[in-house]
DNA sequence: AGTCTGATGCTAACAGTGTTAGTATCTCAG
DNA sequence: CTGAGATACTAACACTGTTAGCATCAGACT
């Protein structure tokens, strides 16, 4: 099936793989964004005619699937034995550091029927911890539902309005302000204003909503659990 | 600059118009999908060669921000005089029934650059329910951030999982499991087990996760009244 | 009324996309 | 050294958004 020489741990060295389109394609979309991925492109950076490709992947779905997989791969998923709350946190950071270093990967990840078996095992991770923490397999679902709603839809707010990873937030607020009609949106103003003296720290931000959901779902597992013991003894 | 016959209240029949191909936009969108909206098709539905929608339309970017917008001047932003909560519960309600009927929009809605006038309009308005609620500049934009990052992550999550708008979660849920590899996930197994058995609400998992954001806003700004009122006594 | 002008739609085409069939080439086993 | 199978290339197809140039039809002006 694979093309890799049999038995030799030297890696092939000028035939394609699937797993070198991967990680080229990958490259491709970190460098010029994900517009920018084309077959063509794709086989020039490889040395190697777009048709080419096709023969060690199943067309350009395959492909976007392929490196959605490998993304989701990189999320952290701690197994240790670690507060169920300081899991989801290590969880949700490390998503966001993924999604810093592959700024595409959100907008792939949560399109219909790219889900892997990659997504299979995060899945199946997050819900254990879940589970061995006390929640119901209904409970913990729900979680897992909230928890992935805030952190996926969080990149997509930074990307939509275009935080960069730098502190340069300011300036864009000035930017902002300038194009804004000046007396239409008061509020909108007297909120630039504030962030154009002092920048948006998209960290923090992001640490303040994710820690209002796990507060809540905290609530959420202590009356489960008083639930249980008022069931067993009425 | 307009096409309509000046003065006149009868609507021009035949001829085209910016909003004429909105909305034929927007019907064909939600028919067959976005993928399916395509200049050709788009003409076709309106009798016309794909070619003379240019002179309408700058491309079919300014096609895509248009229906954006359009969808999101959608979204109901309560203006009388409700609790800020309850404001917020409803705006948020809202845009779920906006991407109910239209399952495109939450993925426009979070590109980048395609936020225009109504989305400015939609921020104010929000904005301004929260700073009238005693938030901070400060503590408004960060609310308001992280309530759409929940509101719109929801929606993808949703067209991800492929939920429906029916109760048919049971179905999918034993297909489901019959596609996973028994043993390799277990607590991923023993959720489906769950809803195989009683279907997910998600309406109610949305609120669920709804509430928990609303309370530790809640708590944000009693915090934040009580630092005020230390300031002014020391 | 007749003409003219500007807007509107059409035809044809271009560059670019993903994808496939058929052919050449290259590598390695026998 | 030869044959066979994998691998890459060439050429083309259907489709996309988009533009230039031409035809046509409306209403405005003299």
């Amino acid at each position: 099936m694979l093309s890799i020489p049999a038995g030799d741990s030297c890696e092939p060295r000028d035939t394609l793989s699937r797993e070198r389109v991967l990680r080229a394609t990958i490259e491709l979309a970190d460098e010029l964004g994900i517009d920018a991925l084309t077959m063509r492109e794709l086989g020039r950076r490889l040395g190697v005619e777009a048709a080419s490709l096709y023969n060690h992947i199943d067309g350009k779905d395959d492909l976007l699937n392929g490196i959605t997989e490998l993304v989701v791969n990189e999320i952290d998923v701690p197994t240790a034995a670690v507060d169920w709350k300081e899991a989801m946190r290590i969880r949700a950071l490390s998503a966001r550091d993924v999604f810093s270093r592959h700024p595409w990967a959100g907008a792939l990840i949560d399109s219909p029927e790219r889900s892997g078996l990659a997504h299979l095992a995060y899945a199946d991770n997050v819900l254990g911890t879940l589970l061995r923490a006390g929640f119901s397999p209904r409970d913990a679902a729900n979680a897992l539902l909230v928890l992935d709603s805030y952190i996926y839809g969080f990149e997509r707010q930074r990307s939509r309005l275009a935080i960069g990873d730098d502190g340069d937030n300011t300036k864009a607020a000035e930017e902002a302000l300038a194009t804004i009609p000046p007396d239409a949106y008061p509020s909108l103003m007297q909120v630039a204003e504030d962030f154009a003296s002092r920048p948006l720290d998209d960290m923090a931000v992001f640490d303040l909503g994710l820690g209002m959901i796990l507060d809540g779902l905290e609530d959420l597992l202590s009356t489960e659990l008083d639930d249980e013991l008022d069931g067993r003894r009425p």
